[in-house]
DNA sequence: GGGTACATGTAATCAGTTACATGATTTA
DNA sequence: TAAATCATGTAACTGATTACATGTACCC
């Protein structure tokens, strides 16, 4: 029986069909600067998943023989076609965040405002970190006029930094002038 | 061994503590107006959890002895300095996005162009569904005082509702005109 | 030549999800 | 009174995470 593929089955399709032939090494590079930032998973799910997507026929694996054996694995036609029914079913799904943070700014009441500041700042400036290594990529990646497709998302992503930095900018000033 | 707790234990902990003694389903309505928004999690974990906190003494059980046997959850003071505690460090972690649609978006050039445009159009009405949603809620709640701290996060929710909302029409646009 | 960072992988565990099941209330 | 919806819970499974482990390359 097929198993269910989960989003992160198709993340790792996507990634070689789009570079070609690659280790898992290879994929949690390319994940890491750009998807990586709107799906996360850690390296190891880049060592199962793509044999378990090997043993039903999506991608193909070459084991090397000697030294590290090494295993590069490559999207066959059934899986390329798997990727593709993906890609061209919209979604209704809205992101789903998942916003540590936001929790404790939502049981506020039940400390010290201090700690709420103190909270606000530390996001502030996490914020501000992550649109500074966005405007890196863009920076980097967005001069390339192959890639200007892949710049798409990367925009979303700043937009929605921005907004959450002023979200915490702005709770910071009010909180502060009370 | 004292397991190691999660957001979810956390966001248990603090509903109890905000609206006393609860059953999961209490719990569950509580949740799904409010944390439920930036936190998501089956309701199947609403007893699982509880209970599991419950067996390390941050919460105390009481069960019905006819009927149903319905268990209500309170928290101990034990359970309360934990949620202290948790509430009073700050993070450094920044939402996480778990973004399907942006995926898809990431993948465009797979596909044809009029796949992308039908996922613009859903994602950009679902996204105007939360945002009335949301909207709705702040009606609702907003206009209780002692509510007032609890509406902070939401409208967070709501701005980057409506940042994803412009992202996608705005994209929307510029697809159509080329 | 020793330290540190990169590269590569496995294994155990568990949080989270899905699926199922049934009792109580409301509504048509 | 049938049907639908709300309320309440359990059990099995598995995707995801954590932790471990070791090889290779570079550099000070």
């Amino acid at each position: 029986m097929q198993p269910t593929w989960t989003t992160t089955s198709y993340v790792i399709l996507g990634i070689i069909e789009l570079r070609g032939p690659s280790t898992s090494y290879d994929l949690k590079r390319a994940v890491g600067n750009s998807v990586g930032h709107f799906w996360q998973f850690p390296h190891s799910m880049l060592y199962s998943e793509p044999a378990r997507l090997a043993t039903h026929g999506l991608l193909r694996t070459e084991e090397e023989n000697e030294g590290r054996r090494r295993r590069t694995y490559s999207i066959t036609d059934k899986g390329r076609t798997a990727l593709a029914e993906w890609l061209k079913a919209p979604t209704d799904d809205v992101f789903q965040i998942r916003n540590v943070a936001e929790i404790k700014l939502f049981f506020a009441e039940l400390v010290d405002p201090r700690y709420i500041i103190s909270l606000a700042e530390r996001q502030a400036e996490a914020h501000r970190t992550r649109l500074a290594t966005y405007e890196e990529m863009k920076e980097k990646f967005g001069k390339h006029t192959h890639l200007k497709l892949r710049m798409v998302p990367l925009q979303l992503g700043m937009e929605l930094e921005r907004t959450a930095l002023n979200f915490w900018e702005s709770l910071l000033r009010d909180e502060l002038s009370k």
